[in-house]
DNA sequence: GGGTGTGACACCG
DNA sequence: TTCCACGGTGTCACACCC
């Protein structure tokens, strides 16, 4: 097949947050500042980027802290409360329950990376990311296996991976692709609601009911195989597969192949399961709304030769989260009944659920919740802890409501451009910074044809803080001029602000917000002119044009329109108290996934000030700046203007494998918004290719979907069991330049990874599988890595700690699935996709086998400033701290003692090897190893680690951790009408319980 | 007490 | 050699004004 051979593990996203390594380094109790042997600038700035990332650590611990102060002056009845309100706020809801819609949210697979590979072929078999040194945008699926993915910088990336390709982003090609995606999800819904570029939200509802009616031929589709997908392995034991054994999640899956069509078709290899000869897959779709949406994946697989994944459900955040579960290349329904939603919410991860991210799941899990069922069964705290509209949407999804209403209203509230540099100081530099932004920034707004009132400076200084400053103007803005002067003002006082002392910024931004359309001004003018004319007094011109403007702009933007939005996108504030009202059902009930909150009770934006609210002392700074010049400042004639701020390698072959080792951010390309591209790109290129061992290792694991190789074996430098043999491909895939380049590297790498097909194919059915389907021959097996397999997948050999924890996993019956090992249960699993994988992994440390707290005690340890000092060596070690410890941590650190020097009889494969620092650590205690990576990632290039208690307080407390709730008004809610469907809500959860 | 502007945060892709 | 992006959205607290 074409696209999906990447196989299906979801990944290791979830090992992998974007904040993890600070997350595991910092202490909750008081995290120690790491200093370091500062030995060039780069060093410099990790260590900034982890102080800064340290802070941030605090104040949610911070948070966290003071919401746990709150829980025991709650009494009892006081709980009891909330848990009545929440009842009646659910019976509500389930009153208004609408399962009549079919919604289907659809996401493209490794979008960039897609698109990417679709251009360069020969990206296909290696790990490869898109992005820079800097940051990955995304990661294909096979560099995820090692755990490189999206919001990774690519510095890091690479040491996971060393083979790992970086191409730039080309949002043009990609803008062009979703163009063409969007024309096919439009038919099936014209209202289709695009929320990325690869993302978009549809109600079939009406098309299925004219589906109906559809003929065969209206239902049939027709796709030419690329070469690729048909086999060349020359076998003969060509076999017919029945297309009821077919992968049901591939994008074959369910295809009734029409009787006319050509038998080439469905003749397979069996060995590899490719089909025979090159020909038209032909097929034909059925009336349902799965068929339906195959069908959609399958027109734009054929399309775009990119791969799509699908959610069905009733509702958006549903379909939303079920979007994911079969990812790559696969759907997921849940159908339209109470039962199924509940089944599906029941447990849930909160973390799932779109707008709960790392913060809210961490505060959440405070207070013990971590799955939906657990929000249920916490209403009556959850109501105290958090504000009204976070408390409403806890219990929306707590039961699976979302929004079912698919409309496409979308109105850009703001544009921006930003930059990161290397470090800057000098008011000329950041004075012409700002003028190229707001010269970008400018061209953004024209080609958007809108206006502004308020411009915002976002400053990065070069310790990671991050600061914004605004002013809002007297009139809509759009020209330079105007735009460069307000920034330029902004700037000014910031820049004095920090004086004596420089202000040293990594990123500059400028971004304009209260937009207006260029004929809405218009339009607003001429009405301002006319009541001028009309009210012809005291005021100044300016003045007195703008409360009538304002007025009327209340009126004609759209605000109340959008007020009347509620929104199904939500971020979960941790602020607590219930300053709104209580939203009534109906109108909580629809929300706009594309916004971040609910919005329940908030007012529309009027931008009708008749003075601008800025402070007295802003105003009168712009006072003076509107009589200056407009120009550049005379420093810019300096020269420097192409002052390189970011060393660039960016490098591509003449074969046309690319990968940029490194950034000039003058060439950088600027992103596109969700819906448009606002700017360019250039990108120097050179060569670069550590392919070719990747080629040779993972075509198989690509298309077999069998090796395996976890983010840990790579490490390690062992996949588990693999044979050699099995991953070899074509020499003449490789170049002779790949090959000398390489040589030495793909020797050693071949030296220490011994890759093996890790299968069991004993027949017997996995217990408990709901998705697996019972039928799959062993020829499929090797193509449907990424099949749905049923959370109760297999679990063998090697049940070490934690084991009963794992239970539900457990199996000794394996059939066509992938082993992983659980770096959390050290158990060897099977799973027939990552990201069951991953689920496990979360359960796993959901159920505190691995806490912050530990992260953070063993982060303190003894032996872990060994590891962390191991960038250079076993050799070295790091300050010790006399730590308290926990029973649990104690245990982890007599096993890690024992990483630190592995006994010689320890079996090899136990042995893992720091990628970072190359020091052998033990296997048994996958956690340890992770932490041990993570913070060896982290600090790298650390030559010695001191440590020192961390001053505390320092400028963190002010003003923005959580207020102490003040008294919440939440007016009693709407008297329930159906307190029966709250009974059966209560019934079902306590069922559960 | 409501509206507005502002800055910090959280979150998403 | 390279060294943590950039495009957005929304919420909340607070100060200030009327
Ligand atoms: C998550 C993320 C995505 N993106 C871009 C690159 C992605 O290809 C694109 C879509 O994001 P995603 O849909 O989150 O990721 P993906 O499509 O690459 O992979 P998959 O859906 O299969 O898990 O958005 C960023 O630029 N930065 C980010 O932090
Ligand atoms: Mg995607």
């Amino acid at each position: 097949m074409d696209s999906p051979e990447e196989d299906s593990d979801q990944d290791w996203s979830q090992a992998w947050d974007k904040d993890l390594l600070t997350e595991s380094e910092v202490s909750r109790n008081g995290p120690t500042v790491v200093d370091q042997h500062i030995s060039g600038p780069s060093q410099q700035n990790g260590s900034r980027y982890f102080e800064n990332e340290v802070k941030k650590e605090e104040q949610v611990n911070r948070k966290i802290e003071e919401q746990m102060r709150k829980i025991p002056k709650l009494t009892e009845a006081t709980i009891q409360q909330g848990v009545v309100i929440a009842d009646k706020l659910l019976a509500d809801l389930e009153s208004s329950r609408d399962l009549s819609r079919t919604i289907v949210h659809i996401d493209m697979d490794a979008f960039f990376a897609a698109v990417e590979m679709r251009e360069n072929p020969k990206l296909k078999n290696i790990p490869m990311a898109v992005g820079g040194n800097d940051m990955l945008s995304t990661s294909n699926y096979l560099a995820r296996r090692f755990g490189v993915r999206a919001a990774m910088p690519g510095f890091i990336a690479k040491k996971l991976c060393p083979g790992l390709v970086i191409v730039p982003a080309s949002y043009d090609k990609y803008q062009a692709v979703s163009k063409d995606v969007r024309a096919i999800l439009s038919q099936y819904d014209p209202n289709m609601c695009p929320m990325s570029l690869d993302e978009a939200y549809l109600d079939i509802t009406e098309h299925l009911e004219k589906r109906k009616q559809f003929t065969e031929e209206q239902r049939t589709y027709r796709r030419t195989l690329t070469e690729e997908e048909v086999c060349t392995c020359g076998a003969d034991d060509v076999g017919k597969i029945p297309a009821s054994q077919m992968d049901e999640t591939t994008e074959c899956e369910n295809i009734s192949f029409d009787s006319e069509d050509r038998e080439i078709v469905t003749i397979r290899c069996a060995t590899c399961s490719k089909q025979k000869c090159l020909g038209d897959e032909v097929t034909t779709f059925g009336i349902s709304a799965e068929e339906a949406v195959r069908e959609m994946r399958f027109r734009i697989h054929t399309a775009t030769m990119i791969t799509a994944s699908a959610g069905i459900a009733p509702n958006m955040l549903l379909a939303k989260v079920c979007s994911d579960k079969n990812k790559p290349n696969g759907q997921f329904v849940i159908p339209s009944t109470r039962q199924a939603i509940f089944e599906f919410v029941r447990d849930l991860p909160i973390r799932k659920v779109f707008g709960i991210g790392k913060v809210s799941e961490k505060m959440l899990t405070a207070v013990g919740v971590t799955t939906c069922t657990d929000l249920y069964n916490k209403r009556g705290l959850l109501y105290h802890l958090y504000s009204t509209i976070s408390f409403n949407y806890f219990m929306r999804v707590c039961i699976g409501i979302g929004s079912t209403r698919v409309e496409r209203d979308y109105e850009r509230k703001s544009i921006g451009v930003e930059r990161t540099f290397s470090e800057i100081s000098k008011p000329a530099e950041l004075y012409k910074k700002c003028y190229e932004l707001s010269e970008a920034l400018t061209e953004d707004l024209s080609k958007e044809q809108m206006l502004g009132k308020t411009v915002t400076l976002k400053l990065k200084l070069s310790n990671f803080e991050m600061r914004t400053r605004s002013h809002t103007q007297i009139q809509y803005i759009s020209d330079m001029e105007s735009i460069y002067d307000a920034a330029k003002a902004i700037l000014r006082q910031e820049i004095q602000g920090a004086s004596p002392a420089p202000l040293k910024l990594r990123l500059m931004g400028v971004r304009m917000t209260n937009l207006i359309s260029e004929g809405e001004v218009t339009k607003q003018k001429t009405i301002s002119g006319l009541f001028k004319k009309i009210t012809t007094k005291t005021q100044s011109d300016v003045d007195h044009s703008l409360p009538v403007i304002s007025q009327l702009e209340s009126v004609n933007s759209g605000h109340i329109p959008e007020q009347s939005n509620d929104n199904e996108r939500f971020s979960v504030t941790i602020d607590n108290c219930h300053r709104d009202q209580f939203k009534t059902v109906e109108s909580s009930m629809d929300i706009d996934p594309r916004k971040n909150f609910c919005t329940p009770a908030r007012e529309p934006n009027n931008e009708g000030n008749v003075i601008p609210g800025s402070s007295p002392k802003i105003v009168e700074q712009f006072d003076t700046v509107y009589s200056t010049d407009n120009s550049l400042p005379e420093c810019f004639g300096e020269k420097n203007g192409q002052q390189l701020e970011c060393r660039s390698v960016s490098m591509a072959s003449d074969d046309g494998l690319e990968a940029n080792l490194g950034r000039d951010d003058t060439n950088k390309e600027s992103r596109s918004s969700l819906f448009g591209y606002v700017s360019h790109v250039k990108t120097d290129q050179d060569q670069l290719n550590k392919s070719v061992f990747w080629k040779d290792c993972m075509t198989d694991s690509q298309l077999g979907g069998h090796c395996v190789p976890k983010l840990n074996d790579v490490m390690e430098g062992v996949f588990c069991g693999k044979e050699r043999g099995d991953t070899e491909c074509s020499e003449n895939d490789k170049s002779d330049t790949e090959l000398d380049e390489h040589q030495d590297y793909t020797a050693s790498v071949e030296k220490s990874f011994q890759i093996t097909k890790e299968r069991n194919v004993n027949n017997s059915s996995p217990i408990g599988s709901r998705f697996l389907k019972p039928d799959v021959t062993k020829s499929e097996q090797v193509s449907q890595s990424r099949d749905l397999c049923d959370m109760d997948s297999m679990c063998v050999d090697k049940v070490k700690g934690l084991a009963e924890s794992c239970e539900t996993y457990c199996c000794t019956q394996v059939e066509d699935c992938q082993k992983y090992e659980c770096p959390v249960c050290c158990k060897n699993l099977y799973f027939r996709n990552l990201n069951l994988f991953t689920e496990h992994i979360d359960e796993c440390l959901a159920r505190k086998c691995v806490t912050d707290e530990d992260r953070a005690l063993k982060l303190e340890s003894p032996n872990n400033q060994k590891i962390l000092n191991s960038g250079s060596g076993l050799d070295k070690h790091g300050s010790v701290r006399a730590n308290d410890v926990s029973e649990k941590y104690a245990q982890q650190h007599a096993e890690e003692s024992e990483l630190s020097a592995p006994s010689t009889s320890t079996n090899s494969q136990d042995i893992l090897i720091c990628p970072v620092c190359n020091a052998p650590q033990r296997k048994s205690n996958m956690v340890l190893f992770n932490q041990h990576v993570d913070a060896c990632l982290n600090r790298q290039t650390i030559k010695e680690i001191v440590q020192e208690d961390r001053p505390t307080g320092k400028r963190l407390s002010s003003g923005h951790g959580i207020q102490t709730p003040s008294k919440k008004q939440k007016t009693v809610h709407k008297a329930s009408s159906n307190t029966l469907s709250n009974m059966t809500i209560l019934g079902f959860f306590k069922g559960k319980n």
